[in-house]
DNA sequence: GATAGAGCTTGATAAATATCAAAACTGAAG
DNA sequence: CTTCAGTTTTGATATTTATCAAGCTCTATC
């Protein structure tokens, strides 16, 4: 049975700054073709090197984006609602460079690839939306390279920490919201030594207990971290 | 004194997808706001952090774009002609990330980003070449993260190997394009390490003689290096 | 052909990170 | 409460990579 989008998650979508300047009637045109399901957890939704069939939005629950080579496999993202995954390929036309897999039970819309391109190729306004979402992604991948390159495994694991903190407007204590394996896969480490980093983080004012961390001496991380806008600042 | 970017610099310019599909009146409106200028070897074009007051396209030479932190510094890329750096920054008039120096001697051509970002909110195919080129852009980031994450120096430098020989059409005998240390810093690693890392394939066939390097078992490299087109091919 | 400087290589060593194995902890299911 | 499976931690060890210090090419210049 197939059913289309509800109308119900339609504001949800369109708030994205993606769909926000579309037409009502040309956004309508486009959830008409799209559907919306929800997952288990641990579900692949996307398989890298398939082709682009569906622009994913995220309303509910995270999704992880992976890559693997040669029996390896990282961590490249976690994707939380409400954004989309995908984009560029879609758009190329091109076979996704991730995969895809729910880490909780989530909610996702599936829109036609297809559709996105025919829309973009006539929607001036969506095709800026576009623009703007696609320099916000590379840049965001441009930053996290030269976190991989630049800094020592304490270092992003410090740098991590400090933007996790300000996300939540500078709250001194927080959770993770990664298991520690998959952290560390992000991070671009093993979890034997993303728990041998939290242990070397001790000396700068982190305390570890399960998920809950605690920063007691932020300005000590800071001066150890040493974030920059130009790697940490996740917005611009 | 003030001189623009020369009319016989124009084709080159157009030809690039990015600006190709605009029409010839606004396409000479954006250069008339721009000029060409030739640099010598090692001048610094950009240095991060900077805002981005202008779209660069590279027309000779070369550009190397790197990234610093806590006095270290990385290679990110290599521009040579022609195309077009600092695209991102520009659409969203947010600081550069990377860094830009002449490689060689070097004829640049600069737009103003605002006259780009003026263009770019009226005109529907320009738009849409932005978008192309920007997800080329994003997917290329993606790879190179890949190639990072998932492999050692090792296998990073057979898999630039295998891709410069199929850069060539698959001469098994070529130059490499770049210094050993930019190389080095480019892949990731020292150049001491580098320097090991080339012995380390003499096992899997490959000669090295200074800059010039001979694959004399291409099948025997491949088998070791594995690459995929889902990290090394640069096209899609 | 000396000489100097830059890049490259080599060897020795140190540091960072990964691997392997086992123990401790956790949370869900029975 | 117990069991079980998975995650996390710990310790021992191996591998990978970086650092440091010479030496070795080149090439350009005098």
């Amino acid at each position: 049975m197939f059913v289309g989008t509800p109308e119900s998650d339609y504001p949800d979508i369109k708030g994205l700054h993606l769909f926000s300047a579309m037409s009502d009637e040309r956004f309508k045109e486009l959830m008409r073709g799209s559907y919306v399901q929800t997952f288990p957890p641990q579900v692949d939704l996307i398989i890298e090197g398939d082709s682009s069939d569906f622009l994913h939005v995220i309303l509910s629950g995270s999704v992880e984006l992976s890559a693997g080579w040669n029996r390896r496999e990282t961590t490249m993202a976690t994707v939380r609602p409400v954004s989309t995954f995908i984009l560029a390929a879609t758009i190329r036309d091109a076979p996704y460079l991730m995969s895809a897999k729910t880490l909780e039970k989530s909610r996702i819309a599936l829109i036609p690839s297809k559709d996105v391109r025919q829309v973009f190729a006539t929607d001036h306004d969506f095709a800026r939306a576009i623009v703007t979402e696609l320099a916000r992604c590379y840049r965001s991948v441009v930053k996290s390279q030269k976190d991989l390159k630049l800094r020592t495994s304490l270092e992003r694991l410090a740098n991590y920490l400090l933007r996790q903190r300000s996300n939540l407007a500078g709250t001194d204590e927080f959770e993770l919201t990664l298991e520690k394996r998959k952290l560390a896969s992000f991070l671009g480490m093993t979890p034997e030594n993303l728990s041998r980093a939290f242990k070397g983080l001790q000396s700068y004012g982190v305390v570890v207990n399960g998920n809950r961390i605690r920063i007691t001496d932020p300005a000590d991380l800071l001066r150890f971290a040493k974030p920059t806008e130009l790697i940490d600042d996740y917005s611009s």
